[in-house]
DNA sequence: TTATTTTGTTTCGACTCGCTACAGTAGTGT
DNA sequence: ACACTACTGTAGCGAGTCGAAACAAAATAA
């Protein structure tokens, strides 16, 4: 009987949107909590997304489809963080409404302090193989998730299925463009997943 | 150089998170959404924790734990729903303190329309046994977070070490009482993990 | 050229959230 | 009895979030 937290679907959306609130949530240790606290979930969450994301995913428009809100709400967030000199703005080079955000190096020293770190360090507890599955059966079910609400899927690149790998670089049949090494394990928002599992 | 955004521990957390923040929105193809759209994220969260715990744990100091917040923004939230009629208030038996929530026939009601039913019908494609794996990856993941910040754990008394079944009834060590057999489902604030894996 | 779409911004009102301060009750110790 | 501490729930403040609506500017389609 004292199996685990069990149960078949009903709990498990709870048990993850319980683990999500924790792990976003600074907790109380009162170690890094001083320097930390100063941002919000929301603004966490966009920093850790411009930190993600590559260059063609880096703009306010983007964001807010990743967080599931509006341009508005996320173009006040993106605002909040410029004006803390956590983010920058940059003119895109060819599009005249685009703009282009760039984490700061005060964005990176920031980002040291995520108070999702325990989260992270919970999860490496788990053995890898138990790991990798969770990972890919989360993964299958953002999927099926945006499909039944015509929301975009991000991922990394290196899942896309508008990548093409060939001896050292990689290109995008999706924005016609070469992409280097690091860039393939950031997030796109134009993410195609390669082989959708039915 | 950027990092190691790497396949392991990492990106995990961020897909929790992802998936988390998605499931509670409440998606734009807006059949149900007309009904369901009256409430927030946080009053969602509310609604069914009230309707979800045991009756030790109905109180806006328990859910304010189980939210991560403090008792003060818990206080408001139960407010509003207590207005809109969806929970209702009664005074503690012994306790002159402490009130014990219950959710009314109308909040009933209005959990059909919970936006979170998306997020459950996508995790019900996955394999029974995956689910299950992912189901206790993530219970344990919760003891570990819980644990490295002090915070209390929930789960359910069926896998509470507090309870002992004998034939036909459950007994509670901690609270002293005796459990009725839909009770053991229920969440209970006082949760210990039965067999916490190290 | 004239629509139409896309991008980003601003404003508004309602809500969330952490914080502080507060009243009332419970349990403890003297 | 008494004070003292701990706990419960609430009210108000300020900053932030959020969705909605309206808007200007640039890109795209017709």
């Amino acid at each position: 009987m004292s199996t685990d937290i069990s149960a078949s679907g009903s709990d498990l959306a709870d048990l993850i949107v319980y683990l999500s609130r924790l792990g976003q949530s600074p907790g109380r240790n009162g170690i890094a909590v001083a320097q930390a606290q100063n941002l919000t979930a929301a603004q966490w969450t966009a920093l850790r997304y411009f930190a993600r994301a590559n260059r063609f995913s880096r703009t306010p428009s983007a964001f807010s489809e990743f967080h599931a809100t509006t341009r508005g709400t996320a173009s006040q967030t993106v605002k909040s963080l410029v004006a803390m000199g956590l983010l920058s703005r940059q003119m895109h080079e060819t599009d005249g409404r685009s703009t282009v955000i760039e984490v700061t190096s005060a964005g990176h020293d920031m980002l040291r302090h995520d108070p999702m770190a325990e989260l992270r360090r919970a999860l490496e507890r788990l053995a890898p193989e138990t790991r990798e599955a969770v990972a890919q059966a989360l993964g299958q079910t953002v999927s099926h998730l945006a499909q039944s609400r015509n929301a975009p899927v991000f991922g990394s690149c290196s899942d896309c299925s508008h990548c093409q790998t060939e001896a050292g670089a990689s290109y995008c049949h999706c924005t016609q463009s070469l992409l280097s090494l690091p860039e393939m394990d950031a997030i796109c928002v134009d993410f195609q997943p390669s082989r959708s599992t039915a």
